[in-house]
Parts: structure tokens; C-alpha cells; sequence
DNA sequence: TCACGGCAGGTTGCATGCAACTCGCCCCCA
DNA sequence: TGGGGGCGAGTTGCATGCAACCTGCCGTGA
């Protein structure tokens, strides 16, 4: 992988994401993943129609695996099907914004509240580093990486919680926001604030204090949904 | 479908699931919903395995819709499948009761917060009849039904949010819940208590004041979770 | 001009066949 | 007697074929 690939592939290297899929086991999986990932970077833009066999000719499989991805797609709500006319990216509409926002600054919170209780070993390293890393590029000043960091600190988090179920919903969410796109951090100030909640969050994590990294998490999301609404309205 | 069906339709009886099925569309649905409903019910108990060519041929259908459902089914993980070795039901365990009923608190908080809020129209009635139904059938005794119209109130519930990431979770979280057995009411004192909990509830969305609709969604999870562990001890 | 029926093209829904993989068991050998 | 290799039964993974279904278009009749 290169560095700064903020580029998104777009249109026809479909391809490309099948084979920077990580080798997973089957071909469903690895298209499913292909797929999924074609349609949160955008290559795969919303209301673009998804023909079987198509996809199942760029991809050199057959249509069996590209049907039960599509199929699993569908169920994640990245998708819409058709019967017998096919299946089409779903379109994200500005009131998909707000719900997953209010969802999102629950289920954060909720994961920074029993990271900070559990504090897993190792998670306090692993956050400060990841943090560490963001202030550097950000004082360089390409987004692409801090996009790719920014995923990383919130996976630490909710893999903090040890909670299953709590990782699942955040996961989706987390997908669900990436097809927002990748705009927040270009407007101005915005990584700085984004660093200062990080690190608020961080310090309450490291404090042990649960409902302080409850509330900090939950504030960081207010504010990202701030800053997401504010971009897409410039937009 | 009769009037007091908590009797599990144990194995074999399969075939049922299918038919009471809401007349679905494709059959990869219908399938899906039925394997999930025995799941759901224990008529499937964890750690069974599942046999595509078994379950095609009970249903009547080919393996194709069958391995569809399967994966879907095991996207919500209610099942677990191993490469070439077939699908188990999925086991649940202790911790699997404390994880899930913590996101659950968090989100039918959220549910019954925005609720609150927004009011729509026939939400206070139709609670208010589930409520009465509910306080109705506590009197005469049956437990059947009373799960039945516990799931439309909380259904209702996570409905009047309008939020469809919110509804999603909540669903799933509702079918790990229903796989942990139906013994809460039968509880010394558990009812009576449940329906303290809902009209609390309900009187605070009527009221409209979203904040305490917010605790006592949050505070009637928290109490299920503690009869349920306590019906899992006793056992 | 408009409404309606039917036909054709395109797409998916489901069934089935074959290859590949997993695992238990047996046999062989040390 | 114990360990290892390999064979075979069982099962899924994927490919492909055919039928059903949806839609748009064209022709017909009022």
C-alpha cells in the first residue's frame, strides 16, 4: 500500500480492491470485502446499478460468490436489491447524517466508558502512539494518512471494550460514516479540535475515569457530526 | 396461529417455521426467517450443526437459498460456519448476557430518549393498548403471550425513534436477548415489576420529558439483565 | 391523442453438477 | 504398542444452466 492514497480508484479498478484484499479465506469473502470497500471509498458511487454478472466478469468469478456478497451487502444497508432487476448502491441522504451521528455518539461513549473501567493492557500505548503519529502528519499536512490513523484510534477503542456485540454496531456505523466522505479534516481547524478531543478522551481513558471518557468520546462526535454537516453544506 | 404457543416446537418441525412465515418474497427470505425463528425459539439449540443438504431437503427448496440464508444468518451471528465442515448454531455464553444487555441499555435509552422528543402520532395509544394488553394477561397468568406483546412494545418503541441504524441495532440486539429462553416472567414478582418499568416509561414520553424516558428505558434494561441472570442461576 | 395488451430483451432466482477441502479411520512400520 | 501417512466418506465452494420475472416499447383500438 502507498502512502498517501487518498485517491479514490475510481470506476473500473475494481479489480484494484480485489487484489488489496488482506487473503481472506473464501471467494465471498474476498469479494465481499472488494465490494464493500469499492463502495465506502466511492469507486462505487451511490445509485450506481450492480449488475451480477458484470461484477462477477471484472472480478473472474463466478456469479454464485457475487450474488451472496451482494446479498450480505444488502443486509449491511450499503446496498439496495431489486427483484430481477438488479441491486443499486444505496443513496445516503442528509438526514442518514444525523441518525447515524446520534447513534454513533452512544455506542462511542459507551466504548470509551468501559475501555477506561477495563483498561486493557497495552491499549494506553497503543492509543498514545496512534495519537502521536496523527499530531505528526497532521503538522505535515496531508489528510490521507490521518484518515487511515484516525480508523486505526477508533478500532483500538471499541476492541478496548471486549464487548462483542458493541464492536459489531460500531463497525457498521464506522461504515456507514465513511460513506459520507473523506472531506472533514480539510476544513480549517478541524484536526486540530479532532487532536484535542483524542486527547481528552485518552487522558480520561488513562485516568480511569469512566464517565469523563464517556462524555469526552461523546462530545468528539458531536462535534465530528458538526464538522460533517458543515462540509457538506460548503459542498 | 393459536393463542398460547410458548410451547417450542422442539426439532423436526421445522417445516412450520417455513410455512408460518409471513408470506416473504424470494425464498432465500423465507428461509432466513425460518432458520432464524428456530433459532430464536431453541427448536435449532446452539452447537447444532446444520447441514445444507439436510435443511433443503426438510424445506423443500435447493441448497442455493439455504447457503444464502447461512450466511447471512451467520453475519448475525447466530450461526458459525467452518470451511467445508457445515454450520453450527452458535453457542451463547454468560458473558454474552452482560454484553449484549449493556448495549441494549445504552440503545433502548436512546430509543425511548428520542421518543420522547419527537412524539409521534398513536405512539401514546399504541403503547398505552400494548401496556393494558400486557396488565390484562399478567392478571390472568399465561406467560406466552405477555413475550409476545413485550417484543410490540419495544418494537413500537425503537420504531417511534425513526432512526433506522437505531432500529436496526436494537433488532439484533432483541434476537441475541430472545436466545438466552423466555423464563424472565415466570420470576416471582417480575410482571409486576416489568410493567412498573413500561408505564414508567410510557409516562415519561407522554410527558415528553425526554431526559427521565432516557433512565427508565436505561433502568429497565438494567433490571432485565438482573432477572435474567437470576433465571440463568437458578437454572 | 391516449390507454391498454403483449412481446422481447435483460436480469435475477433457484437448481444442479463437479471439484476441492476436511477429518476420522485404518493400516503400516518402527 | 505408539506414531504417522494416506485413503475414503462427507460436506461445502463455486460454476453453470434454465426458468421466471420485470420493464420498456410498440402496435392497436377507441
Amino acid at each position: 500500500m502507498g502512502a498517501t492514497e487518498t485517491q479514490r480508484p475510481r470506476e473500473g479498478g475494481l479489480r484494484a480492491y480485489l487484489d488489496a484484499s488482506p487473503e481472506h479465506g473464501s471467494t465471498t469473502d474476498v469479494v465481499t470485502d472488494a465490494l464493500r470497500e469499492a463502495i465506502l471509498d466511492g469507486a462505487l458511487p451511490p445509485s450506481r446499478w450492480l449488475r451480477e454478472d458484470e461484477l462477477a466478469r471484472e472480478l473472474s468469478v463466478s456469479r454464485t460468490p457475487v450474488r451472496e456478497a451482494l446479498r450480505r451487502l444488502s443486509d449491511e444497508r450499503l446496498i439496495v436489491r431489486a427483484a430481477h432487476r438488479g441491486s443499486l448502491v444505496a443513496p445516503m441522504t442528509f438526514d442518514d447524517v444525523l441518525a447515524v451521528y446520534l447513534v454513533r455518539e452512544s455506542l462511542e461513549g459507551l466504548a470509551a466508558q468501559i475501555a477506561a473501567r477495563r483498561r486493557p493492557a497495552g491499549l494506553i500505548d497503543s492509543l498514545s502512539r496512534v495519537h502521536r503519529a496523527m499530531t505528526e502528519r497532521a503538522e505535515e499536512g496531508g489528510t490521507g494518512e490521518l484518515v487511515r490513523l484516525n480508523l486505526e484510534f477508533h478500532r483500538l477503542l471499541r476492541e478496548a471494550s471486549g464487548n462483542p456485540y458493541l464492536e459489531r454496531f460500531l463497525t457498521q456505523v464506522e461504515h456507514a460514516v465513511r460513506r459520507f466522505g473523506r472531506s472533514t479534516y480539510e476544513l480549517p481547524g478541524r484536526v486540530t479540535e479532532m487532536l484535542a478531543e483524542h486527547r481528552a478522551i485518552l487522558d480520561a481513558i488513562a485516568a480511569g475515569d469512566a464517565d469523563a471518557a464517556q462524555q469526552k468520546a461523546a462530545e468528539h462526535m458531536r462535534r465530528a457530526r458538526d464538522a460533517r454537516v458543515q462540509g457538506l453544506l460548503d459542498a
